[in-house]
DNA sequence: CTATAATACCTCTTGAATAGAGGTGTTGAT
DNA sequence: ATCAACACCTCTATTCAAGAGGTATTATAG
């Protein structure tokens, strides 16, 4: 079942250095991958990922290469030991906000 | 410590949603609470909040009144039923996402 | 008694950003 | 021969959060 749109924009970012920090991808494979690890969860369009994928880079969280395979050409994604950083940093982010929220949606009692 | 502010974006009508599920509140008390509540982590500023708030209450998810308090105006929102099953929903939402977003980033392992 | 901070309401506008629509070309299957 | 899937990309409409701005009252500090 796909999630709701609106919460899951803040994580695309999260989601797409995870990704590479596995191995490195092409563009339309992050895609694939996105709605198959997250079992339909998740969704991204193209023209979401790309401006995402160009804005990674120039910001140095990511490099890209050319490789042709069976004879289609591709362009992966690397990700940097900044992007690696970075991704450090954002799934802190993600459990300081999994938790914030817990604390509002579990009642927290009588407080 | 402050969360992500794109991550927390998505969840700004949930949360409203929900401290309106515990109490009437008005405006001002909802940014109180929330930063109270998450701890700091969340951090509403009212231009956000009201035009949330004139929003849901558009979409029949909350109703409002106005009651003079200590010599002061203000305006009360109030959950309605509606607005009670679209938090369901959307607490749903909420557990759906973080399970995906768990299978996305603890490895799941060789797969 | 005065000034300032906190309480309380609100609108407007800018800037960012998502995602749909559009556009090109290749490979494989029917 | 045709159509779906693969693979890349840009552009633009729309949505939206939040900063800045604006009003008014009450409580506190000096």
């Amino acid at each position: 079942m796909r999630v709701n749109k609106e919460l899951s924009k803040g994580s695309h970012e999260l989601i797409i250095l995870k990704l590479l920090s596995r191995q490195d991808m092409y563009g339309y494979q992050i895609v694939q991958q996105m709605e198959l690890l997250s079992e339909h969860a998740f969704a991204m369009s193209q023209g979401s990922l790309y401006p995402f994928l160009h804005r990674l880079e120039e910001q140095g969280l990511l490099t890209s290469y050319r490789q042709l395979e069976q004879g289609r050409e591709r362009v992966y994604y690397h990700l940097t030991g900044r992007g690696r950083a970075a991704l450090e940093q954002k799934q802190g982010d993600w459990q300081r906000y999994v938790t914030a929220m817990g604390r509002i949606l579990e009642g927290c009692g009588p407080c």
